[in-house]
DNA sequence: GGAGAATACGAGCAATCACTCGCATATGTC
DNA sequence: GACATATGCGAGTGATTGCTCGTATTCTCC
């Protein structure tokens, strides 16, 4: 995994170039572009010159940085798995999972996990999809990966007797259950929004009640 | 919407053509192709002239059937739409919701979507999209209508004195737990899709149970 | 201040795709 | 069997798009 994120910019022949500030800081821009296109057209239908636009950039100056538009949306990812990690670090900081109630553990991964939602819109269009491209799941494996062994290793805690099986299905189950509300969530606004996290909440937490025994 | 409805198959002028028997026949076999190739390759990716080839026809064949790509959606749309109220009124044939117990009511419910999301693979590749396309949106429209609005019956019966507002919300949400579980259920085989066709259930079940009061 | 590398440009190429058009054949009706 | 219309074909078109390439500018380091 981590020699798949360093090829990321690596060249052909295997060499990195050296990217001076000025290019570190292009690249968090074209990025930025990038989720402000995928949030308005969607992913399938951003083109890359739409993100070079965007980012006021030439489309050869977009392609000094990522190889191709599966390489945009693999930076996003990287950079998304980053900041969920970061997140889920804060809100168990100092806190023993154990020692909380079902409601309190599922309330600390999810309401983090909106937030960010909300922060970062193009977040979804890379993670909430059902039926990614092709180019889309490989770019996104690593950031599905991480978000995976978060969620097994909750419920692994919580849920010591479940066989290996049953306890990676209940955490794919729920990390799905959160996936799917994560679109409803964010496309309302207001007390309206709250209440959709309050049923993501309730219907996460009575599943898992369910489904931990 | 219905007139809208009716001018799938109206001409530019207005005017229907008339269908002979052979015609009806190809609208058949277009949308079966179509359904196996939006399996195949996705939405997006899927070519009308993919389209043609796989039914067998020439591109020029299939235009005289159906206007653009979004227009065969809806015509698969359609028939998913009637299929799944035929299911449903099946398994509710003779028998009063208010009278099973909410397990019962939710097993009646999915283990029929679970079938024919089994049988018609191609469902869920128009269905169960959070962020369908703009066209895709709309043609899939009246059958997410449909679906809704049997949801919203169920919700009321259970529960009539939640207020309209909640009550919708329950069954958007309701909708979506189910909508996010098929991909995984169809994905698996076998014991494994029973396994999951219960945890979606179970899931449902316990979210319905709080939700419902 | 000069060499080498990184950054930047943007016109344009090659490929793809939704869809058309002119024309031929099949079908149903009188 | 003749007429009208439905069905059928498939090469081709206009538009789009991911990406390249030749070249010019800026930065870093000596």
């Amino acid at each position: 995994m981590t020699s798949a994120d360093d090829r990321s910019d690596a060249d052909v022949d295997g060499r990195a170039p050296r990217r001076q500030a000025r290019g570190q800081r292009r690249i968090e821009e074209i990025l930025d572009a990038a989720g402000r296109v995928f949030v308005r057209e969607g992913y399938d239908a951003a083109t890359t010159n739409a993100v070079a636009k965007e980012a006021g950039i030439s489309p050869g100056s977009l392609y000094q940085y990522f190889r191709n538009k599966d390489e945009i949306a693999q930076g996003l990812a990287v950079r998304y798995a980053a900041g969920l990690a970061e997140l889920q670090r804060a809100a168990f900081d100092g806190v023993d999972p154990q020692g909380l109630s079902l409601e309190d553990l599922v309330r600390r991964v999810i309401d983090p996990v909106v937030a960010f939602n909300v922060a970062h819109p193009a977040f979804k269009t890379l993670f909430a999809r059902t039926d990614p491209p092709p180019g889309l799941a490989e770019a996104t494996a690593p950031l599905d990966a991480s978000i995976h062994e978060r969620a097994a290793a909750l419920v692994a805690a919580r849920a010591p007797q479940l066989a290996p099986a049953d306890a990676a299905r209940v955490s794919v189950v729920a990390t799905q259950l959160v996936r799917a509300m994560m679109p409803l969530v964010v496309a309302a606004s207001g007390a309206e929004r709250e209440r959709l996290a309050a049923e993501a909440r309730s219907a996460v937490a009575a599943y898992l009640r369910v489904a931990l025994g």
